[in-house]
DNA sequence: TTAACCATGTAAGCGGTTACATGATTGA
DNA sequence: TCAATCATGTAACCGCTTACATGGTTAA
């Protein structure tokens, strides 16, 4: 359910075209909250069924059309709803951690090879989120500039703080992800063989 | 595809029925891949068909049956070649951090109220994960002690070694994520209203 | 005229969730 | 005899993935 939120969270700052949301969506939320193109339009589609949103079909070209998207007041009160209700966390299902449980079940080449790819995924991510942090600092994400033009200054500071607040807790995640791993180099070499 | 040799992880230790091994599974491999029965009998099902497993139907009682499986060959080649498979890392989809990097769209209230269930959930995790390794240490898990039975000596140290090295980082990973949150509490108070 | 980009989807399949369903056995 | 526990599922639904599909527009 979430996707729809984080559609809305990006919809409420100004009316786009599916196309838009979805070039947005992947430099902002979408370094939370991943979604393809075709996850986006059909959810669209339903959030128009569902009164939140509505769609303008507008002229593009001569024969071209592409579908504005605005949110409605029932889809901001939604939005604000969601704001109040405790998220449903997901039980737990961590692939690394489960072959890192059983790491004795294979060669310690594999384990090498699991543990090196790992650091390798959290550096992929490390990079993306401290990136993002930047941007922050510097207020060189349009997404983000985009935001703060319709934000009274009063709320300015607020938005970019939890911004900030959000993208340090990614960066320090990865950063244990890599130490972790790392650590399991070690203890793979200290075991021998 | 992680609950298939999560299961074949258990059930190469020795024969289980089904809802034997859906009870060790939840005190061991369950703290790192939850799974309900009802995906767990069926899944069994899929592998016996598959030829991982072989399932043999025991008389229990008068008219009670149970199935006890036990895995083939092909199911532990299965499973040592996933082993020397690289994971495929699913992209970020995390709802806590959605909702933190939008927190000044709510209330300062809710925002603490956010926060203090992020906080609780992880002092959950963190309570069954430390609760883990002290079983680890103690070599008091059952599940463990089972295994450590049909493990070689050579293998032992190897075998406790990697279960401690895989609880640690998600002992760590919970005490980030409550420290973080915490941070995020003073952040509400020091952000005013 | 051609490539890059704009623009929007459909369809099949899979893993997981939630709720429901049924009956046998064992020990107090 | 009654409750706890043993034992094993089915069915509907939902979100997400992957692959495929189609056509228009703009600028070099």
């Amino acid at each position: 359910m979430s996707l729809r939120y984080a559609i809305l969270a990006i919809l409420r700052v100004g009316p786009l075209s599916g196309y838009d949301l979805q070039k947005q969506f992947s430099q902002s939320v979408g370094h939370v909250w991943h979604a393809p193109d075709s996850q986006i339009y059909p959810e669209l589609r339903k959030m128009e069924a569902a009164g939140l949103i509505e769609g303008e079909e507008q002229a593009r070209g001569q024969r071209g059309t592409r579908r504005m998207y605005t949110v409605t007041p029932a889809g901001d009160a939604d939005y604000l709803a969601w704001m109040q209700t405790p998220l449903d966390y997901q039980r737990v299902r961590d692939p690394a951690h489960l072959r890192a449980a059983y790491l004795e079940n294979t060669t310690p080449e594999a384990a090498r090879d699991f543990l090196r790819r790992h650091i390798a995924q959290w550096e992929g991510e490390l990079e993306q989120w401290e990136g993002e942090l930047t941007h922050i600092e510097n207020l060189s994400n349009p997404m983000l500039t985009r935001r703060l033009n319709v934000t009274p200054d009063s709320e300015r500071e607020r938005t970019i703080a939890y911004k900030r607040f959000a993208y340090e807790g990614l960066v320090e995640r990865a950063r244990l992800e890599i130490a972790w791993a790392r650590r399991g180099l070690d203890l793979v070499d200290s075991l021998g063989d």
